[in-house]
DNA sequence: TTGTGTTTTATTGCCTCC
DNA sequence: GGAGGCAATAAAACACAA
């Protein structure tokens, strides 16, 4: 079973909690609020079973399966996720367990395998939400020195317009003006390439000629930027 | 040994589908 | 309406540090 069925399988609708768009609760949201607030109740009966109470009979009791019908159940589970009925009652038959136990058994094995795979997708997610914010702070710092170069630009704009203003006795003058950015003032944008694939920036960035960090050069820049003190907190995992 | 955290087995209540 | 699935939860079994 290849993990995109397995993902369709376990998440049939997959979607966000409520809670993080909690302007549109929906009556799906009522309901789930409905199951937290459940207290299951063990009946008596069924304490006092599990208790050995009633009889005292073993087979009552919470038993762990052998290592051998653990193996077994495992097995079955990498071949199919769900058991027809007559499976179930097959393979119940082949370990000694009751058809119930083997329904239990996977039941809890597909909740365990899909709260795997939530971790392994928040896991994913985290991560290229990181990658957002640091590139969101890449641009911000980049944004900073381009306004302090402009800044820069205009002021030795104004002390030129001011000098020929003096020479030529107060006329127009337009020297100066073309300020065409030199090379090594101006730092190239550039883009982290798990953003640039995750977010389909690439061929924008290439068509605008931007050039491409490698991943020891991207980590090396974070780390200055970390040692310079920029963002606080976002960049611990690079120090 | 014991307190505590984790895993496993089992139950309950609700939902969907036939 | 019954069967079966799932989420939430209880509780036994287990692991392990102190």
């Amino acid at each position: 079973m290849s993990r995109e069925e397995d993902e369709k399988l376990l998440f049939p609708s997959f979607a966000f909690p409520a809670e993080c768009f909690p302007e549109a609760a929906t009556s799906g949201g009522e309901q789930k609020k409905a199951r937290q607030r459940r207290r299951r109740k063990v009946k008596p009966e069924a304490a006092a079973a599990l208790a050995g109470e009633s009889g005292g009979d073993e087979q009552a009791k919470k038993r762990r399966l052998s290592d051998e019908q653990a193996r077994f159940l495992e097995m079955s589970f990498k071949k199919e996720r769900k058991l027809e009925t007559p499976r179930k009652v097959q393979l119940a038959a082949e370990l000694g367990l009751d058809a119930k136990q083997v329904a239990v058994w996977f039941q809890n094995r597909r909740a365990r395998h899909k709260s795997k795979l939530m971790e392994e997708e928040f896991a994913k997610l985290r991560s290229a939400h990181d990658a957002v914010v640091l590139q969101n702070c890449h641009l911000e710092t980049e944004l900073l020195k381009l306004k302090e170069r402009l800044a820069d630009v205009e002021e030795e704009k104004a002390k030129l317009a001011a000098v020929a203003a003096a020479t030529t006795g107060g006329g127009g003058g337009g020297g100066g003006g073309s300020s065409s950015p030199t090379s090594s003032s101006f730092s190239t944008v550039t883009y982290h390439p798990v953003l640039a694939g995750q977010f389909g920036v690439e061929a924008a960035a290439e068509e605008a000629d931007l050039t491409y960090m490698s991943e020891y050069a991207y980590n090396s820049y974070m780390l200055e930027l970390a040692a310079a003190g920029y963002c606080g907190g976002v960049y611990d995992q690079f120090s």
